[in-house]
DNA sequence: GCCCAGGGTGTTT
DNA sequence: AAACACCATGGG
């Protein structure tokens, strides 16, 4: 039903750690530290508490998701075998554009390591940084902590956000295509990375992110298709493809 | 040393 | 519109 690791590590937070069996992270300033033990008998605060019940989407029935994209071919059956217990996280909508702007030609390790030095540097008592702090922050500091070239995209990124050209809670409703305009309109902001925001930010399960794992999957699993055949959890197969592929031996 | 990573921008054909 | 160079950085 939740499984910690193919949802906390799997690409779509880069936040959580994992320590002798034992989940630490914190979600929108709030700590959490659970075991999959506590999820599996039930114990965990995280089936009582609102906040985390939200968080993990556990309100959704991802076994009758699962059964639904199972049934459209034998590759996606067995990659929602795999990622069995795999949930689309509902995380902060800053939090995600400004990580997926971090991740843009760069691997999970290392995106979470720039992230971490971000929350250290830039975040009050562990959180993540606000878009305000992040727009006033020095960009040849933010290069230090290894951006690169992605320094200025996080500028951009902020910039609109504290000026409200973006504002999540208007893309939480809009029709996607155009959300996903406004998103992209942002310096540093592709198809991708407006995607990622979309899906794992704002919870818009149709938005289908194609990265370099995607693309090989697609063009050697399902030639010819496109994310439409997927239908509306179109997000969640890609997420359990994208889990499948990253662990797969190729 | 080269290639790759949850890509995007700007320029040239 | 498609191809291409370029962008920092660290791990394999």
């Amino acid at each position: 039903m939740l499984n910690l690791k193919h949802t906390l590590d799997c690409g779509q937070a880069f936040r959580w750690k994992e320590r002798e069996g034992v989940w630490s992270g914190i979600a929108e300033g709030r700590p959490l530290t659970v075991s999959q033990e506590e999820i599996d008998n039930g114990t965990s605060e995280v089936f009582s508490d609102p906040f985390w019940i939200n968080y993990f989407d556990l309100e959704s029935d991802y076994e009758q998701i699962g059964e639904e994209l199972s049934a459209l071919s034998p590759v996606m059956a067995e990659a929602v075998c795999a990622g069995q217990g795999l949930r689309i996280l509902n995380q902060e909508p800053w939090e995600a554009f400004c990580s997926f702007v971090v991740s843009q030609n760069n691997n999970i390790k290392r995106i979470a390591g720039i992230i971490d030095r971000l929350c250290l540097r830039y975040g009050k008592k562990g959180s993540f940084p606000t878009p305000e702090a992040l727009y006033e922050a020095d960009i040849a500091e933010l290069r230090a902590l290894g951006l690169g070239f992605r320094d200025r995209y996080i500028h951009s990124a902020a910039e609109a956000v504290v000026s409200g050209k973006i504002d999540f809670n208007e893309l939480r409703t809009m029709p996607v295509k155009s959300a996903r305009k406004i998103l992209v309109s942002v310096l540093g902001v592709g198809d991708k990375v407006a995607d990622c925001t979309l899906l794992f930010g704002l919870h818009r399960l149709e938005c289908f992110p194609k990265d370099v794992w995607i693309k090989r999957v697609m063009a050697e699993c399902f030639p010819g298709k496109d994310e439409t055949f997927f239908g509306p959890y179109a997000g969640i197969a890609q997420q359990y493809l994208f889990d499948w592929a990253r662990r797969r031996e190729w």
